[in-house]
DNA sequence: CCGCAATGTGTTACGATATAACATTCCTTC
DNA sequence: GAAGGAATGTTATATCGTAACACATTGCGG
């Protein structure tokens, strides 16, 4: 237990995008999906960084690489990341997180999440705790989930280390 | 236990939208708020459904009424409610709904709501059991929590009573 | 190889949500 | 009743998201 959130520590970032990227071939070659450039670029642009992106910041970065883009490409192109699991869509700020477990089933109806608010930086919670406890609270009131949002704000680990 | 949920049972809106209101002329008596004719119609127009609404739908209702609203007056209202501890925003739905224990403590950080995608009614839950399992969970990343977002989707008693 | 159908993209326009900035009114207090 | 702070009115605009339709690309069956 204890082991620091990767999302959270200093690493490597490159590794992360490829790893994700490796995994998003295969899911490609599986299911018979298909990867284009405009959707290969933007799970790279959320990989990179494991920061939350507004959908307009991410048109932006690809305008900058010298593509001209209009919002609903970028639309399209988080929908289809998020409907294979490799991107989630962060409620709280309007925004999208290249996913840490892509392929981790039972989880789409809904994973947790910790926002750092210094940073910006997003971790995926894959404890299961949360979701146990959601499941029975909402199974007592006799209500039927369907999906989950639970996104908590608050201050990471390393900010709370560069304050002190 | 198993008592159904205030906001989905069948009940008299009138009672809650009473309640609320003494509850919030008390609170400004307490804490020297200023009670608005804006700010009372506004909540009350929350409190007579247990629905989620739209700050543009308030502003509908608020025009249909006779008031010629702009927006800022809506969102003003709503942010001296949320303050106040009175309205809560669901971030799943841009849309604010009325406390239903007003001075709880303690929920302030971050209440639970069940959301019924069938009827848009919304449930706070007061069961301790979810926020608890969230700080101890963050708290085992070293993370410290600031302000928790949980929605839960899905189906609430009535509807599925209804489609069965 | 060719043409068709499906899928993805480009483009325009717009809808929905939210706020900045400044003028005005109202309310309290002295 | 004048001063000062709080609330509201008003205008304009920022930000996030999508509908609708034209065009391009791909993969496949002939």
């Amino acid at each position: 237990m204890s082991h620091p959130d990767l999302a959270f520590a200093d690493h490597d970032h490159r590794r992360c995008r490829a790893a994700l990227l490796a995994e998003l071939r295969r899911a490609a070659e599986r299911h018979g999906l298909r990867l284009t450039p405009m959707r290969v670029r933007v799970l790279e642009l959320l990989a990179e960084s494991h920061r939350a992106m507004g959908a307009y910041e991410l048109l932006d970065r690809l305008a900058a690489e010298g593509r001209r883009v209009q919002p609903p490409a970028v639309y399209r192109a988080l929908d289809f990341l998020a409907a294979a699991g490799f991107v989630h869509r962060i409620e709280r700020l309007n925004a999208y997180v290249a996913c840490g477990q892509p392929g981790a089933e039972g989880l789409e109806h809904g994973a947790s999440f910790l926002i750092c608010t210094d940073c910006r930086r997003v971790a995926e919670l894959d404890d299961g705790a949360i979701s146990v406890t959601v499941a029975q609270t909402a199974a007592r009131r006799g209500f039927a989930v369907r999906r989950s949002v639970i996104e908590i704000e608050g201050r990471c680990p390393r900010c709370r280390e560069a304050t002190r």
